[in-house]
DNA sequence: ACCTGAACACCGTTCAAGT
DNA sequence: ACCTGAACACCGTTCAAGT
C-alpha cells in the first residue's frame, strides 16, 4: 500500500527530530541548544527542521506533548494512592523537568503556541487536581487550593529540595487543606 | 573636589544604563531587548555598556536589585498588617514583574550571577515570611509554609489573575496555616 | 578612565535550487 | 514532497583605537 508509506516515514523522521531535541532540552535546556545541534543529533540540516516545524517554539511545543503524554500515562497507575503521595510522585516524576518549566513560562511571553499549550496544560492539571479534593468543597475554595497546589508543585519543580524537605512541604500544604474541611 | 566628580559621573552613568534597562525589561522582557536597543536608550553604544558590567546578566541584576530595594522599602510601612493583607500587597505591588520573576529562573541556570542574586532573594523573602509566623510555630511546619507561601506568591506573579481571585487564594492559604496551630 | 566602530562567532529563519 | 547550502538580519561580546 504505497498509500500508506509516506506519511509513515514522514512521522518517523518527525519523530526522531523531536526525541533529539527532548533530550538535549533536558540535558542542557530550549535557549542553550541550537536548532543546528538538535538538526544534526537526528541527522539532518537545520532547515529540515522547518519542514516539520513552522519554528523553534513548536518544535518545543511538540516535546512537550510527549512529556506531558508519557507522563499523564503513568499517572493513570496511581489511583489508589492519596493526595499527599500522588503529589510527592508528580515532583519525583517530573524531576529534571524544571528546566521545561521555566521554559514555557518564558516563551509562552513570545510564542502564541507556547502560551496555548501552557493554558490547555493548567486547565488539564486543574481538572486532575479537583478530581482529587472532596466532592463537597465548596467551588470557591476547591478552586483556590487547586492553584495553591499547582503553584506549590510549579514551586517544587523550579526550585529542587531534596525529597525530605520535598514531602514535608506536601504533608503541610495537604494538612492545610484537609484540616479547612 | 575634584576626588569626588569623577566617581559621582561615573555612578550617574551607570544608573542612566540601569534605569533604561529596567523599563524596557519590563515593558518587552529582558531576552526581547538587545543592549543595542538598552544602549541607545541610555545615549551610549552598546559596547559602552561592557565598561559598567560585565555582561547581560549583570545588568540584570542591577536591575533587579533597584527593584527589591524599592519595594523592600515600601515593605516597610506595612508593618500593621496581617498576613494576608501583607500577601495581598506582595502580589500587586509586584504586579507587572512576572515577567522579571521568569526572567531570574530562566537565567539563573546560564548565569552565576543571577543564580547567586537568586539564592539570596530566597533567603532574604524566607527570613521576611518567617517573622510573620507565630514565634511558637514548630520550625519544620514554619520551613514548609514559609516555602508554601513563597511558591503561591510567585505563582500568582507569573500566572496573573484578577485581583478578587488572587484574593481569594491568598485568604485560602492563610486559612490554611492559621488552623494549622 | 572612558567610549567608540569594526569585527567575530553564533543564532533562528528564509529562500532559491536541487531531487 | 522533501531536503539542502547559501544568505539574511540580528545577537552578545571582544578588541584595537581613539580621547
Amino acid at each position: 500500500m504505497p498509500r500508506n508509506r509516506r506519511p509513515r516515514q514522514r512521522e518517523e523522521k518527525r519523530e526522531e527530530i523531536v526525541s533529539a531535541a527532548r533530550i538535549l532540552f533536558l540535558e542542557r535546556g530550549y535557549e542553550e541548544v541550537s536548532l543546528a545541534r538538535i538538526a544534526s543529533a537526528a541527522g539532518v540540516t537545520s532547515t529540515t527542521i522547518y519542514w516539520y516545524f513552522t519554528d523553534k517554539d513548536e518544535l518545543l511545543v511538540a516535546v512537550l506533548d510527549v512529556v506531558l503524554a508519557e507522563s499523564l500515562q503513568r499517572w493513570t497507575d496511581l489511583a489508589e494512592l492519596d493526595l499527599a503521595d500522588k503529589l510527592v510522585w508528580v515532583t519525583a516524576e517530573l524531576k529534571g523537568m524544571g528546566r521545561l518549566v521555566d521554559t514555557v513560562h518564558n516563551r509562552r511571553l513570545s510564542s502564541r503556541a507556547v502560551d496555548t499549550w501552557h493554558e490547555n496544560f493548567h486547565s488539564m492539571a486543574d481538572a486532575l487536581t479537583r478530581a482529587e479534593l472532596p466532592a463537597d468543597m465548596p467551588t470557591t475554595d476547591a478552586e483556590a487550593h487547586c492553584q495553591i497546589i499547582t503553584f506549590v508543585v510549579e514551586g517544587l519543580l523550579t526550585h529542587d529540595h531534596d525529597p525530605a524537605t520535598a514531602r514535608s512541604i506536601i504533608d503541610t500544604l495537604v494538612q492545610g487543606i484537609v484540616r479547612s474541611q
